[in-house]
DNA sequence: AGCCATTTTCTACGGAGAGTAGAAATCCCG
DNA sequence: CGGGATTTCTACTCTCCGTAGAAAATGGCT
């Protein structure tokens, strides 16, 4: 079920957030800014590449070969990719209404609202 | 996120699939019936308390101890468990509510009209 | 009480995934 | 064409998981 490693995850999260491609170089700087969690730590770019083809192989990113330094971006946004694992989670279940039961008893009234809403009438 | 392996998988459908606590030895012996799934292993019975004990750290199991065979059962129930899941996975994303859209465009009709149910009127 | 079979704990190994990065190969710009 | 930038290869380490033997603990039976 890729499952990300706290790196790849935080590769993940800046090409979510940003429009453009980025290179690896770009991606290393950001990751030193360190805007948010973990203390920004000095990478090596190949350490961002290696981690780059790791997320290519497993579908999550896609890279332009053509540019010279090649440019990655997501191939999902974060939020078809959150709604899509949280899909396979829930047919790991052979009953998944009653999955679904307990889940709605978790979110929050705004979010139950949201659903209400998007489910539409009947 | 308590990610499960191929094992402990199967050892937590089998506690969540009986309501009495059991034993190594009797989890042994239906992991090696194997009703479903992987052919039926012969598993030496130290291999399932392993996998147990590292259940229970990861607070999936429980035991009780003062039985002489200890006895083991799941703390919570599949669904409950796969619910929860899906939440963690859910608050991964900062726009929840764009998650839940996509999420519910992937659900099911019968399962779109069991939400429908249980978000009730409003 | 003492012994032995059963049970539980400890320790360990091998393979996979992920973080990390140097060495080597490749690619262009000037 | 040469050299800096870029990409690929290779590799080491750590942690997790499957797997199980060795060792320790337990408890019933004589």
């Amino acid at each position: 079920m890729a499952t990300l490693g706290d790196l790849e995850r935080t590769v993940m999260e800046l090409l979510w957030a940003t429009p453009e491609a980025l290179t690896a170089n770009e991606l290393r700087d950001a990751i030193a800014e360190a805007p948010s969690g973990e203390t920004g730590r000095e990478l090596a770019v190949t350490t961002v590449l290696t981690v780059l083809s790791r997320l290519e192989k497993k579908g999550l990113v896609e890279r332009e070969r053509n540019s010279r330094p090649h440019r990655y971006k997501s191939v999902t946004s974060r939020e078809a990719h959150t709604a899509e694992l949280m899909h396979e989670v829930l047919v790991t279940a052979p009953d998944r209404e009653a999955v679904l039961a307990r889940f709605i008893g978790s979110v929050s009234e705004t979010e139950a609202q949201t659903l209400r809403k998007l489910l539409g009438g009947s």
